[in-house]
DNA sequence: CACGATTTTCATTTTATTCTGAAAATTAAA
DNA sequence: TTTAATTTTCAGAATAAAATGAAAATCGTG
């Protein structure tokens, strides 16, 4: 009967231990995408490639996650078209490798600057139509109307700025922001 | 044939003008809502009673939204968990009419307090047991997810602040924070 | 060029979500 | 209490989104 774990031992207690962790993880962060306009396995294979040390292979994906090729693919290139994943050339490699931007505030920049893109401008859009739309209206019913989209054109436009803040933001500015908001 | 229209023909026209801006703010913003995690008619229910001027019945959003009750009855009871919109005694009257919130600070405080609750609070949970776990674990590896997991737990821990000083943002101080931040 | 490796596409299937409509439950007036 | 109005539920239908897997396209090397 051992004592004491030998080296070895430990080390694949604590790989099994990591593996654990990271499944949860990626599980976990999966089901929260989905709560975000973000499909399961998109949120997935970043989550994977977040916390992991090396690139890895499409095949990779698929055997980790066990999900299809298709599938694999198309969510890695939605990701790469986010910003959030970047392939990786290997020497001597054929395969390509896949990385994701593991800096957090690279990653919040990054997603305020898509998000503004995706979500904000097109909205903003249909505010300012029918802010325009309706500014020479009379009746009572048409001025709260015109009101309230004013109300809502400027909101969008603030929270417009506040991503292009965020997106413009130094590394270390970022620390400054969060103390000036919460200090 | 007439030189100058009626009153009456102006106001119909402009009325006609409303409804069709209404419509098309209306559709948009439920496609818009479907991009975070909306769903279509609950965006627009909402949409909808953010820019009328009288509370409705299930019945007025059934017709003008050509939706079953079933629908009508279930988005708004989900809009109401949200605190989006609530329900109003019209004296007189057996059925319930309903109103949106319609001042957009408030709107924006009520969405961050509840992202906070529903997206913000689980993810955290979720990154807290895996720094937890990870915390005594030696190999580079591992060290690298703990790493990785506690910038994540830092970041997100960053937004839960942020979020509660949006929830608890008096009106005016919201004017100074936009100042603040965009001056 | 030709061949094997790899990536990409996409028609089909599967799964998840949303919606319907009618029945059941509730409510309040008579 | 009875009745009619109204709200709520929920099984099943419809729709939308995501995933599969195999064929086609592309790539890079000998």
């Amino acid at each position: 009967m051992k004592i004491v774990s030998s080296k070895s031992e430990q080390t694949n207690a604590e790989m099994a231990a990591l593996k654990a962790a990271r499944d949860e993880f990626v599980s976990q962060w999966g089901a929260l995408g989905s709560q975000w306009g973000i499909n399961r396995t998109m949120a997935q294979i970043h989550a994977l490639l977040m916390t992991v040390d090396q690139p890895m292979t499409t095949d990779d994906l698929m055997e980790q996650l066990e999900i299809s090729r298709g599938n694999a693919h198309s969510n890695v290139k939605e990701l790469i078209a986010w910003g959030l994943v970047r392939t990786v050339v290997i020497r001597g490699e054929r395969k390509e490798y896949f990385e994701a931007e593991k800096d957090v505030w690279e990653i919040a920049r990054t997603v305020a600057r898509e998000r503004k893109r995706r979500e904000i401008e097109p909205a903003l859009g249909v505010l300012r139509e029918c802010v325009e739309k309706s500014r020479e209206w009379d009746s009572a019913e048409a001025k709260a109307f015109h009101k309230q989209m004013r109300q809502l054109e400027e909101f969008v436009s603030f929270a417009s700025k506040v991503a292009d803040q965020v997106s413009s933001m130094k590394h270390g500015f970022a620390v400054q922001l969060a103390a000036k908001l919460l200090g």
